[in-house]
DNA sequence: AATGAATGAGTCTTCATTCAT
DNA sequence: CATGAATGAAGACTCATTCAT
């Protein structure tokens, strides 16, 4: 991906987003970190922090996405797949800092009243959900299994989330499969 | 309990904080909600947004540690209370509107960079999962089988809610107990 | 009246509106120039620079009223008020600089699309063109002369200042009487 | 008139500066209304809005002129010349939208510090009444009356428009005569 | 001749807090 | 205890303009 303003905008909104949530961080944080002047922002986002957001949190869907396919990729069986993911997890928890949360959630959640906002919040969770589901069939669960475990590991995930942020611990992220596989 | 000035303010914080989170709600709306004139705040909460975040997060608290000690104090078994759990926070994320967020992580999660919140938020996570150890244990489970079970309980509570507020349905409560239990 | 902070505001404000327009003045000019510091401006004005353009114009509208009054209330004919009352305006036209516009239009005419503006410009014409026509059947106008004389004067009075800005030139305000009487 | 970006740009910034003022319009919505890309601008006005400014009051000042022409051109007398003119402006209100002004006023009374504009503002003026009273002497008005018939009819046109602006009511334009000629 | 990216001073507004009464 | 005025830093956003291509 190439280092254009509008990129350095992006990876460092998410990248804030992620710490502070979107009422968290100002415009001048963003603007300061990355480099880019003022003018600029309203530029490549015509509709300012909303844009920038949306964009930041389109960024973290694909990454995560991408996150995902190569934890599952690599694996013989759902539970491996599942088990390499939150390592992985863990591992992208302690490089972002221990106050990071999940970044759509952090993104998306601070402007509730915004429909925008709302609807691809659900949106990016359906399709990570539905991203597990078809490794979970392609690895030999049942249809049935694997909707019923693709929802269970997202829920523990975001609910493991907030206990390792809570604790400051990326254990709690590690620890995770147990919950899945040996509950 | 009293209907005082410093009651007031205190539920309306906790009510638009769980909507909006920290950053998201102005002390403005704060004193027009609850109707409080301006210069009384800093009476009762003499360091300010700060100190009535920690009564707002401590008002939860105490109010979660009552529906979770109804929800198991009435039940049978563990199996029993956790499922009367879900459904006693599905009737209140109904109630509180359908942006609602667990208010303790979305009033202290406001401020990664503070000390005192990170603190709390932790303790009172900590003394959730405590709680329903001691229901676990009272109700016939192994204190092993316990502290697995209340920290499943927790980490899936969290992560349902935020799935329940992505979707705005309280279904997504409801519909927990399946993932502990039948999963 | 008293001199305080509002009103410092009011009475800045209407000077400087008077001479750019609405749009032409930004608050931090206000500001300045009043020796008001900002945070203080929303205290008094809750709605921003529009609240603070309708207290203006209410002011002026108050000091035309007040003039139109004084004009007509020594005359011992229409003629005679109708005189004075452009001898008057001319020497508030040399008292607030060879800028100054109509004070109502410049204010209130700068956001056509603003239904309240548009609504109270209407109202203050109207009460202006009222008052004269009291003045006049007062002096012994019929009904009908009276009202076509208000209307008249005003017309006459609006395109003069307008004449007279863009000469900069008093004169054009004190000649008026003859298009009115000797036409 | 040829359909150049030039002309595109001079048409729609008289047209919106007729309806908001100098400063009530940004450089960003003529670009945007006009369809003419951002950089193109300072092309074909080197001192950008100023420039644009002078050559949409130029060309305002044109069609005004060829206004009075058309309907002086075809009367039989002053007064008849008049009030064909008042008609034709009533039409022109209509078409402009009921919150247009006098264009040369609203665009170059917006920079009251600004000499050009000042000068210009003047000098059409001038020109328009120069213009009215050279027909009224053809129509066989002497010398003395043409002078004094000429600034009447402009003084009642430009504070007749201000009341059309303010009621929204072309009305307001077509029943001036009446206070030319039957006061 | 034409263009889209860049720019930073400027816009209006909201913020949490302090103070005098 | 209670309160409305005061405060200036910070908020998001728009502005007219310049520049490299």
């Amino acid at each position: 991906m190439e280092r254009s303003t509008k990129n350095k905008l992006i990876w460092t909104a998410a990248k804030l987003f992620q710490e502070k949530g979107f009422n968290g961080v100002g415009l001048n944080e963003i603007l300061t970190v990355s480099g880019v002047p003022k003018g600029s922002l309203y530029h490549h986002f015509p509709n300012g922090k909303t844009d920038l957001a949306l964009a930041a949190a389109g960024f973290v869907h694909g990454e995560m996405t991408r996150i995902i396919d190569e934890a599952f990729g690599e694996a013989t069986s759902y539970r491996d797949g599942a088990t390499t993911l939150f390592h992985k997890l863990a591992k992208l928890f302690e490089l972002m800092g221990k106050h990071s949360a999940c970044p759509v959630s952090h993104i998306l959640f601070g402007e509730p009243e915004n429909a925008d906002f709302q609807k691809r919040t659900s949106e990016v969770f359906d399709a990570w959900i539905a991203q597990i589901v078809g490794h979970a069939e392609r690895l030999g669960e049942t249809p049935d299994a694997a909707r019923a475990a693709a929802r269970h590991l997202f829920v523990v995930l975001q609910g493991g989330w907030t206990l390792a942020r809570a604790r400051q611990d990326s254990y709690e992220l590690r620890r995770l499969p147990e919950l899945l596989f040996d509950g």
